[in-house]
DNA sequence: CATGAATGAGCTTTCATTCAT
DNA sequence: CATGAATGAAAGCTCATTCAT
């Protein structure tokens, strides 16, 4: 004799997220409207606002999310023994496992964040505790003299994130690009930047 | 009876691709209404279509000429002695000249290009330009001992490109972050990614 | 298995009434909507339908119950000796009362039923029920020598109610007014219309 | 060779307010959509906005329009040598021009004024110029000894101007009252109200 | 009795574009 | 060349009401 079934509410939610996602990978925030997400979502227009208060309320919590996943990739990446590997083969599940999605989702919402306030706060946040997250992983790299001492992590691990996730646009402008060598080269690009000076290259 | 001076259309058109660069800057491609273009530009709304077929055609007008610049800069690059030191002065001058909204409206053309098949076009195929003179640019340095063989300069030119021009993002994620040391770290990455192994670090 | 309890059932439609008073003072008939009005009475949106057939029946009791306690008051006036002064005393604690509330109601009511025949009917309805009683009290003060005998008593109660209900507006369109004053300047009105030619003012 | 012509921009602003005005007559102001008004007035939903900014410019020009005229009525007042019964043919003719048009728009606005502040403002500001319209010419009453000199003009002013522009009301309650002995009886209340003491009725 | 999910028409407003002047 | 009036589709959002549970 439940009264109300948050779970469900919940469901319904998360449904319309996805249903939203798809409408964004097409079109954009922007250029996907909220009657598009209600067909998707299979909903009629005036329900999406029972569970979102505003259109702008689901692009923040699609950011949000987008974000939360890529935080616990990383958090994932904490219990590898060799920093720098795992660094690398992240890399490859990262660009493998969004595809194109992923991808064209953070260029919009660096795009709406460069002049929506509300989303920029979303994503400083959320970058700040990402970078954190790196920084900590390279301080430990550097520790096990695998990454080189001479780099300031934080600063590190800001570049280093923004190379990672800027990769997707490589596909946008450059749709005729072999995937594996831009991979093997974004990866060399990285192992240079943070091997320390003495080591071997592999 | 004087005939249409192209002279003068020309410029008229410049003028509005300046104001619509404004607009955009502000709001973004979807944003920035042809009213707010027209308005910038000192025109009426009407007037805006004898120079634009329509706001798409802005919009690709001001692609061409943003990535045309880029050419243009990295052209200059070319006659310079030292292949990589031109190239991380040209990081410096890069963040400092256009400040944030050269950053903003590459932001504004990858999102578009995404899915907009007409920008994605003119985008890859200067993109594609862009790539090849930096490839040739390696090449020169790669003769001159000044860049590591053993980079397939092809796939190393697109790999460049994105890092430089995907650092304008980082201010819109960590608008905190002190441009002068990220700014080093940059030119520490690209540096240590095409440096010969065997030569020392600057 | 317990019948509807019909006292339960009315005490809960005031409950709602009251709740929506609160709602209509703040927004007006059209402004407040019937979420507002459910949240105010702490019951669900649909649950509201059990109680009345929709929002019109609502603004349909609220004019009812408004225009009753009007008579309710009037009727308490029927006992009192002196007409005149009962009916000036009854100025005073008319503003006091019902403060800004029952004015701004009153105002929603006429203009609804400016365009609403419902309410319409019941705004007429009620206000002939007022008008006879004060236009029988205005008959009991010509018999004692209290009211100028001249005037018509039913126009003449029209004609005074108009003015006290609509005393309220002044409120709106001055605020700034002093209250006090204009209250005697308005028994004043009333006091030289009904009194007696000979007779000394108050 | 004349690039804008305000003339007719106001020629069309006028014809839209004059729609507006027969919609909102039927409505009020929150009953008529700005799709009837576009349609009332023969222009596309769009157009409007050409003219006004918003619905609510549109409600407060007509705000202004209608409280203006009824300045300017009162103006021509100020000629007439008999102060009082200048006052009461105006009470006749205010009745009979505006209709029922008039006195529906003036209970929308006060109802509108009460929950809507810049609505508010204009009334309140109109009415204060009405009101000191009135007092200067109740003041050169009492100098005439046309107007009894124990009044204090601008309180007077104020509750004259209520019940006169609230005499509208009175046909949303009364329909079936006698428009003519109202008349006479609301003359005779503005007449004893304001004559002086020792003066014989008229 | 009571909930709140669900509907769908309708609201105000914006905007790219066209066209008579 | 240039204006701005005019269009009409579509946007985000609200709301009275219904209904399965």
């Amino acid at each position: 004799m439940r009264k109300v079934d948050p779970e469900r509410h919940d469901e319904k939610r998360r449904q319309i997220l996805q249903a939203a996602e798809r409408c964004f990978v097409r079109g954009g925030f922007r250029g996907a409207s909220t009657s598009d997400i209600c067909a998707e979502a299979g909903i009629s227009p005036g329900h999406l606002y029972h569970y979102f208060e505003s259109k702008e309320a689901i692009i923040a919590a699609m950011t949000e999310i987008g974000l939360q996943k890529a935080a616990a990739r990383f958090d994932g990446l904490m219990q590898k023994p060799d920093v720098v590997a795992a660094l690398l083969a992240e890399i490859d599940s990262l660009r493998l496992k969004q595809g194109m999605a992923g991808s064209m989702l953070h260029l919009e919402v660096l795009a709406e964040a460069s002049r929506n306030p509300a989303i920029a706060k979303i994503l400083q946040h959320r970058s700040r505790r990402l970078q954190q997250l790196l920084a900590s992983f390279l301080r430990k790299g550097q520790e096990l003299g695998q990454v080189d001492p001479g780099l300031e992590p934080d600063a590190a691990a800001a570049i280093v994130l923004n190379v990672v996730l800027g990769a997707g646009s490589l596909r946008v402008s450059n749709p005729h690009l072999d995937g594996a060598s831009s991979r093997a080269m974004l990866k060399l690009l990285i192992s240079r930047f943070l091997t320390p000076l003495g080591m071997a290259e592999t």
